[in-house]
DNA sequence: ATTGTATTTTTACGCGCGTAAAATTATGCA
DNA sequence: TGCATAATTTTACGCGCGTAAAAATACAAT
């Protein structure tokens, strides 16, 4: 590292006793240079420390490295989370991600279709806030750049789908808790996703199937503002006393952090124990999950397997074209995470 | 939005009327051109929907437009939250900001910097991991490219600091904890960044000054994993019947979370009423800190002046050079957020 | 109408690199 | 050693745009 800057390849190329093409090639794939050649290279390298120009490699090339990770609220810690595991795949298969958050807003969501539009990335993947998605733009967005929909799927958009079987979790957590207690009632999240219909839909399908009365509660609220919502609507509910069952399964764990918050307010005890009075179960396996009061029982969505199956959808329809099983979704199961709260 | 796709400049200036330089022009500062060449472009505009080239826009600019956010874990909903505020100012103050997140590992921040180096940024707004952080490495970025630290303090290295004052804040805490009960230990995070210490040095000063004895309970852990930390922690600490004081006072509100959840699994009941054996409070006004229980007592730095002043600070740097106050940090005071468990 | 000045537009060039095609060098085999 | 063929390197060109300098135009004052 020593030495002055280099300007450019052309420069570097001088220093190292090779034309610039040739260390073009290299950056590109340095196996595809002589042994010797590649040796000079990596010599020079070492004293220099020289970078291509990310902006004019990526003005000729026919197609960038870029992928776009989209999510559409990273406080939360489940996209936060998922965010994560995205980029490191993206990495590990050569590829540079750029992350992007939508903040709850569907017109925020828009604007980055078009930073996405103009960074010319090979692909996208791309979780969409839902509901209010403005599906039109998005639809010709997925036209015009693969796409891969994550963790909430927009019907006919995008090249597939992956995330997790609602229809299987969600049963899986209404027989424990039958199994173990009372039926559970379903505390709703609004319906800014498709999952959450899902969700609700698979409640009471798995209810009917066990001979019980399924009861949804639904709760007021707009925006991305779970724990909120969750508290709130938990405080009418718990101390309205018209509460359907002791035993509430919440259609998230944002959803069911806020409601075990009005539990605590309202000195209702929340758990398995004899001494307690309500349970309480959420969905998602929240990284905070393990630390609420009592430890939240909850469903774990496969965050490893969704994450690297959907950048490996990615990457084979950037390479390959249009993948074979086309818009046809692959959905992991969950699994059963048995805490101290339900 | 009819017509055929616009390939270039070039093409999209022939169907203006224009010359392509003046297109050009346009998009660089829509008020340079004559208000009648302004309407050519612009009634285009609204037929074809073309967007310059990102690629060859960034090659040929002498700086970018664009900005670096670096946090060093975007998990941490503390972070995810400034990160949020950190992009909309500088979107407002006409930049495209790029958010990376250390995920913890220095090793990776690194990468980020040279990530940042290849994207020739006007500026960066960096809040470091901390004591891990490669120091040396940073210092060189910083002198390359202007840069403002945030939260987390080095000395000496980037433009300047902004931050909290934590010699106001943690006081503040201590004398409210001292005037309403017993006065409180230190439950310490890992020092993983300056703020650790300064705490814990607030802390010590402030107990003195008030006549009594600090006691320091420093918790082993390394990462950013402070919610464990303070569950095993609190676990060992709670269980061990030697607690120097009925309360506790947290160096963040992570570790206070999970501190929480131990003394609620230990059955040892935390807040402020009296049936309640330990007092529990945090730092940060972490965004959960109001769902936890019982609720959080905490101090709420002040988010908005933070991010707020350090995109004004950048974007002065960015655009007059160095600033007028070199290095000489602005720490805003934090206010007391007084919940129900101290 | 004429001239001078300020503003806007156009001409002309170069940024740093990818890439196809041409030229060169290395390798295998008789 | 000589030749065919494969692998590698070099030549030559263009990508889409910013920008300085030159040219053209608008505007104001005589």
């Amino acid at each position: 590292m020593v030495g002055h800057k280099i300007r450019n390849m052309e420069e570097f190329s001088a220093i190292c006793g090779v034309s610039r093409p040739t260390v073009s090639k290299y950056f590109n794939e340095p196996t595809s240079v002589r042994a010797s050649t590649r040796q000079k290279i990596e010599t020079a390298l070492k004293k220099y420390d020289f970078r291509p120009n990310l902006y004019a490699v990526n003005q000729n090339r026919r197609i960038t490295k870029n992928i776009g990770i989209v999510v559409p609220y990273v406080a939360d810690p489940f996209f936060s989370e998922v965010a994560r595991k995205l980029e490191r795949c993206c990495i590990e298969a050569g590829f540079s991600p750029s992350t992007f958050s939508s903040h709850g807003s569907p017109d925020h969501e828009v604007e980055i279709l078009e930073i996405l539009r103009s960074m010319r990335p090979a692909g996208v993947l791309m979780a969409p806030i839902g509901r209010a998605t403005h599906k039109k733009k998005l639809e010709a967005f997925c036209k015009e750049i693969p796409t891969v929909l994550v963790d909430s799927n927009l019907e006919g958009i995008g090249a597939t789908f992956i995330g997790s079987n609602n229809f299987q979790s969600v049963p899986l957590m209404v027989e424990y808790l039958c199994r173990t207690g009372e039926p559970p009632c379903f505390f709703e999240m609004p319906p800014v996703n498709p999952n959450a219909n899902k969700r609700r839909a698979a409640y009471t399908q798995a209810m009917e199937e066990l001979g019980h009365t399924p009861h949804i509660i639904r709760v007021e609220g707009e925006d991305w503002e779970f724990e909120d919502i969750g508290y709130k609507g938990g405080l009418k509910l718990l101390g309205s006393g018209d509460l359907p069952s002791r035993t509430i399964l919440c259609s998230n764990d944002r959803l069911a952090i806020g409601l075990m918050a009005a539990a605590y307010e309202l000195e209702i005890k929340v758990g398995i124990t004899p001494d307690c009075t309500l349970r309480i179960a959420g969905h998602d396996d929240h990284p905070f999950a393990r630390y609420t009061c009592p430890s939240l029982t909850t469903i774990s969505q496969d965050y490893d397997a969704i994450t690297e199956r959907s950048v490996d959808t990615l990457v084979d329809l950037i390479e390959h074209g249009r993948t074979k099983r086309d818009r046809e979704a692959t959905l992991y199961e969950g699994r059963l995470i048995m805490r101290s709260s339900a």
